[in-house]
DNA sequence: CGCGGAAGCGGAGCAGTGCTCAGCTTATTC
DNA sequence: GAATAAGCTGAGCACTGCTCCGCTTCCGCG
């Protein structure tokens, strides 16, 4: 929400103003809107956009930090009240349905989790940790099958964002949870459940 | 590979002489490859271009439509030759593994599902439909969990083939298969199976 | 063979994109 | 109030998809 050691009045003012307008903008088009259509919309050349936010995945960890800090805040609370298993699918479910905040933002947070350059980098990867920590005790009260990781968790949140980023099947991304999700992550699934 | 109708000598040599080239560029650099590039490289106006292939998705459906016939055809193979539950799961297999031919695709397939006016539509309604019959069957066998249609399946190739199309997570493909797919196909999983 | 018309072709042009950078403005300090 | 460093602007470049009109070429017919 501010920026690291000192700045200028009015380059903070501008640094506020241009990721509130992003958020909004960048909800309405998704990850990849234009970037001059945020800095015009902000009443602001283009070079101060870039000045602020020297990439795209810079604004885009600026509007996307809070939300990760509290998903990964949200798998300690959980861990901490639900039983394992069930702690580790509702904080699944709940990342999937934060995904649904901004289009496309999926592809980018997989894109940046083997970029270390990224400034997404950082988030996804604690974000990853976050779940593999929920997953591992899953595991280790077997309520959750071996053979998976931190990385597989992360990829079939993955793809299970995506599915409900897509408009012909976002319809069905409840069930879709169900199909997909359910089986992937139970040890012990009932034999012939039909959800 | 060919036009309906009657064409000019030289317009069907274009036709095919892009459609080759295009086929190079779409493997190389993805379904949103540069039209003008393409048309470049074919040595020809941008215009002719778009006379063949009024728009991106006209030009892969060409680029397509003997692999989705070649995998609606196989989906009866399979049927044929093997018991419906690992049918099913051979065909969802190998179509997740075609979509790596040309990055991108899934995505196109996904919106042009729900876009009769798309090039593509036909093509994939067809696929969906061999993917709901292999399916029931495999359903009717008690070999597939009930609760599931064509549309699901649709979703789940999808989310998959997804998956194996981005970088991060595409040297995991067959492992997020077991993970993802086997599970949510199978009536009858083993308990504590651990892949 | 030559010719006319229709089909096909080309690429400049428009509006949009991401991104850079030289020159100007302004906030802050002394 | 002046000096200075920080910040701001938007024209400009290279690219994108897509259109459209003037030109070329092919093909059937006489």
């Amino acid at each position: 929400m501010c920026q690291a050691g000192w700045v200028r009045a009015d380059a903070r003012k501008n640094y506020d103003h241009l990721l509130e307008v992003a958020r909004g903008i960048v909800a309405e088009h998704g990850a990849d809107a234009s970037l001059r259509d945020i800095a015009r919309t902000a009443g602001v050349g283009l070079g101060t956009l870039y000045r602020h936010f020297p990439t795209r995945e810079a604004l885009l960890e600026a509007l996307l930090r809070s939300s990760f800090a509290a998903l990964t805040a949200r798998a300690v609370d959980l861990a901490g009240t639900l039983p394992p298993g069930e702690a580790l699918l509702s904080w699944t479910r709940e990342c999937t349905r934060f995904t649904t905040t901004y289009h496309g933002v999926t592809q980018v947070m997989v894109a940046a989790i083997e970029e270390p350059d990224s400034a997404l980098h950082a988030s996804c990867v604690e974000l990853r940790a976050a779940g593999a920590r929920l997953l591992r005790r899953a595991q280790e009260a077997g309520d959750a099958r071996d053979g998976m990781d931190g990385t597989d968790l992360f990829a079939l949140i993955a793809g299970l964002a995506w599915l409900g980023d897509q408009a012909a099947l976002a319809d069905r991304a409840e069930h879709l949870f169900e199909v997909i999700a359910v089986p992937a992550l139970r040890a012990r699934p009932v034999v012939g459940e039909t959800v």
